[in-house]
Formats: structure tokens, sequence, C-alpha cells
DNA sequence: ATGTTCCATGCATTCAGTGCATTAATCAGA
DNA sequence: TCTGATTAATGCACTGAATGCATGGAACAT
């Protein structure tokens, strides 16, 4: 059994597929299915079952996949672990789409002027697929909001963060002095795919105050919610720190008061594996 | 990085040579030498401080040493779940050799007769080197007298045992119908090497009624003990199991009472490394 | 039927790992 | 101080395992 066939293997079992696991791994396919005969000649039987459309791994397999996940990992953290010098190195970062664009380059620009060596690795995704990647060890960190269903993960609270609302400039509510929650209800609010964490932070917001908000809009992205609300689809709640950097007059932001919405802005890493010192230091730079 | 760099590295570590550590991987010298360089290569460091006479691990050698030991026990114990049947494969038993002869060879015969394509190994050594070697994985499981020092193994008791006085059958002792340790103190002991717990049980249960055995002989075997007993150079004390297989008329046995020296038998094994059901098997059946 | 989509196989090629012979460095002992 | 022994590294040639290309073969979609 050598490292590259359960490299192979896992690829394999990713994609359910030989032809599109050997283009990730850039090797020929025969290459790979020779390499996955050999390693089931080994193991006394196959690990994937061959359908003509895709492969789904045996029983066998799906004990080998998360043994050869661990074998790998360990590798992997062994040799982060010896070549350490803390200053050179990598460290994946992940973060969702509501965070990234905001948060993140000024971090990355004073890390990188602080550690010129490293190598820094961004990913923008959801909530869940930043928690399975974390905890296969595909990134190193993850910067979400919370809550998450805890998975063995270690949870980091990095700030609190404000959810104002935003609306057109001519909005019945725009000359409000104190705007609550409860005088939002008429209306109706643009939201973010329901794969976007935001959402849901939104809408169990307003479930505490008992009304559902009435969404008449759904989109993937936090600038076109904005271009949305100016053009009077409805109202919707940014994120304090997408706001500040509004530049446009076509919508305004309110403070919500008793109580404000709020979100919580956490990382979450794997404590199973080696966390370099490299990683250590990046943290310690998302606490400002 | 590969398993036969991380193997080559174990065995150049644990001989402290590259001559001796080729021989036991029966591969040349010359060829073990590009491995580990490859290897330094990989982590840009060296693991080896090559001096004239040997090798000794470096920091980040000491590191990699006990990563590469988990990695590949690790491995090991995948493929081993996976070809699991539960009949055939490898069990490697250690027992130390005031057990071993006595006790091991009903226990063997009978599993063999219930699974006839399990292989059996055994390896008789005192309990410190089977303890060792159960951590390390190089036997799945020891057969030795409690107490041990714990160090992260199950230990699962097997039975108690009586330990026989012995003596010549002329001896003094021989004719008196109730024997207590007391009695014995005036007459020198016949011993097995300080490297024998048996020594260890002995020594102990007489420390309890607070006398020192008279040490006149240190051998390396029971029978040699035995034999030394019938030539009157002392007396001793027997397991139970030893003396009952023991047809000599040169020398007879007798019980001490209040208390009856005694010596616990246990089973002990790493629970961190997969227990195959072969293995489970085996443990049933040390229990009869 | 026909083409498409997959995985497996035949065959040729390449190169990493290995062995043999030898060198280089150090040490022990005469 | 010289000589032989010991041990790791290096030069060189070779072998075979892994790979790629071309192709086969089976199952499905149209």
């Amino acid at each position: 059994m050598e490292f590259d066939q359960l490299r192979y293997f896992l690829q394999v079992a990713k994609r359910s597929s030989f032809t599109r696991a050997a283009e990730d791994l850039v090797i020929s396919q025969p290459a790979l299915s020779r390499s996955i005969q050999k390693l089931e000649e080994e193991l006394g039987q196959p690990v994937f079952e061959r359908k003509t459309r895709s492969v789904s791994l045996t029983e066998a397999g799906s004990l080998l996949q998360s043994r050869a996940q661990q074998v790998l990992a360990m590798l992997e953290d062994t040799k982060a672990e010896i070549t350490d010098d803390g200053k050179s190195g990598r460290v994946r970062v992940g973060a969702i789409p509501t965070i990234a664009p905001y948060f993140l380059p000024e971090v990355l620009g004073k890390f990188s002027a602080a550690f010129p060596k490293a190598t820094l690795i961004v990913q923008e995704n959801t909530t869940d697929v930043l928690l399975k990647s974390c905890t296969q060890g595909e990134i190193d960190l993850a910067i979400i909001a919370l809550p998450i269903p805890a998975k063995y993960l270690e949870v980091e609270v990095l700030f609190d963060e404000e959810l104002l609302l935003v609306m057109p400039p001519d909005h019945s509510l725009a000359g409000k002095p104190k705007i609550r929650i409860a005088d939002v209800e008429p209306f109706p609010f643009v939201l973010l795919d329901e794969a976007h964490c935001l959402s849901d932070s939104i809408v169990s917001f307003c479930r505490q105050k008992s009304f559902q908000p009435v969404t008449v809009e759904r989109t993937s992205q936090l600038t076109m919610v904005q271009e949305l609300v100016s053009l009077s689809h409805g109202v919707s709640m940014i994120p304090a720190m997408a706001a500040h950097r509004d530049q446009s007059d076509r919508r305004i932001y309110r403070s919500l008061c008793n109580p404000k919405p709020m979100r919580t802005i956490a990382v979450v890493w794997n404590p199973y594996r080696f966390e370099s010192r490299l990683m250590k230091a990046f943290r310690k730079f998302l606490h400002r």
C-alpha cells in the first residue's frame, strides 16, 4: 500500500468517478484504474462497486476512506510540524461570502506584511461546506457566523456585529428616529439564498420577535440585495461592515433598537490536526 | 514521502546504524542511505546525526519517529481491519518465561484447532520488553504477572495462581503439616535472575512478612531453579502450574498458609490499536 | 441502431529505486 | 605513525513498477 494509492483512492471516492478523479490527479485514467486494482488486490477485496455510470464505495471502501483520510492527514501534519519554522508555510482560510470581502482583505494585507514568506489561500463558501472542509483538513480554519452545529471543531468568538436595516432613501421608515423590529413587519424582505447563514440569522431574529418576514426575492450576493433594496423591491438587513463600505446614496442604513439584531463572527478549526505556528499567528491577527 | 521510507527510517533509528538496519530490511546499505537522503531532502533537514561509529536522531528525527510509528500502525490496522474475516489472520502473543511453557501450549493447541487458518506467533520475553513491544505494536497481546507499570495498556486479569514452596524431599520442613512463611525465613533461597518478575513477586511477598530472603543463587530458568533446589542449594517458590508438571521425586512442593503467596496473571494489549476478531477470540480462549 | 460514456486491458516507455563496486572519513590498535 | 577495520556516501548500471497512449468492451441514452 502506497501513499499515492490512498490519495488516488480518496479522490475516486470523492468524485465517484475514475475519469474525473484522474483529471483532478493529473494522471491518466488507465493509470488510476490500475492503481486502484493493485490496492484492491492487496486488500483482497474491491473497494469500489463499478456501476455503468459511476462508482460507489463498498463496505470495505467506506472503512478505508475514513482511515485513509486519517493516515494522510497525520502524514501531512507530521511534515508540517517538522518543517514548521513559524514564518514560512501555508495557511488555508475559509470564510463565508457575507464576511470574506469586508473583513478579510485588511487582515490578509497586514498578515502578509508581517509574514512575507507565508502563503495564504482563501476559499469563499457557505458555512456547511467550510465546516466540512475544516473537518477533513482541506482548509486550516474558517471564519463563519454562529451558531454552527458543533462537529468536533474548536470555536473561538471574534466579535459581534450589528445587522443594519437597509431601505431606499424615500422609504416611509426613513424619517423615523427610532425604528423597532416591529415597525419593519409590514414591509417585504429581500434576502440571500437559503444556503447563506445570514438569512438564517435574520429569520431567526424575526422569529424571536414572533413574525415571519415576507420574502419577496432571494439572491446570492450581498451587493445584489443592496441593489434590489435600492430598486424598492423591499427592505433587508445588512451586516455593519458591509453597510459601512457602501457609498451609494440610493439606499440608507438605520440601526434598529430594542433589541438590535446582531450576528456573532467566530473562527473555527480542527483541533485534532497540527496547528502550525503560522496558523496560531493568523488566529491572533484575526483578533486585530 | 513513502511508506517504505518511513519503515526504513524507523529501522535505522532503532538500530542506530544504516548498515545493520539495511541487513534487517534486506536491502543494500547504499539503497538505504539514499532513501533516508531523499526523506531528509523532502523535510528540508537531516533526521540523523551521522557520527563516525553510529547515527543518532536529530530533534526533527525524534518527532518523525513517534509520528511515523503512529502512521504505520494506523496503516497496518486499517489493512487488518479491512481484511479481517474473523478466521484467518495473525495473532502475535507475548508471554513471560515463567508462564509461557506451562500455560500457553494448551491454549495454543485448542485455539489452533478452533481457528485452523489463523497464524500464531509466540514471543517469550521479560515483562518490560513485552510491554514495550505491546505499546509499539510489535505484538498484539502479552500474558504477564501483575503488577505492571500502567503504560496506556488495557489490562484484564486472567486468574490468580499460588506459589508453592519447593524443597528437597529430606528437608527439615518436609514433614511439617502446616508451613508458614516465617518458617522459611532461616533457609537460603534460589531465585530467578532479577529480570524475571517472579523473583519480584516472591521478594515482595517476603517483604510484606518483613523478612528479606537470603538469595544464594540466581539462574535464568525455572527448571534450573528446580534442579538447584533438588541439589539442596536452597528452597524456592514455584508457580503452581509449573509445580504440577514437575514429575521428579527429587523435590517436593508444599502450600504455605496464612497467607498463601500468590501471583496474578493478566493479559494486556494496546487499546489504541485495532483489535481483530481473531484477537478477541484468542482473549476469550485465555479465560478457558 | 448508433453514438456516448465509462472503466479495463495491451503495449511501449520512462525513471525511481536498487545493487555492486568503490570512495571517504573516522577510529582502534600495533 | 601507520595500517586495517568500520561505516556512510557516491558513481554507475540495471530492473521493474508506474505511467501514458491506443483500444476494447459494456451499459446506457437517444
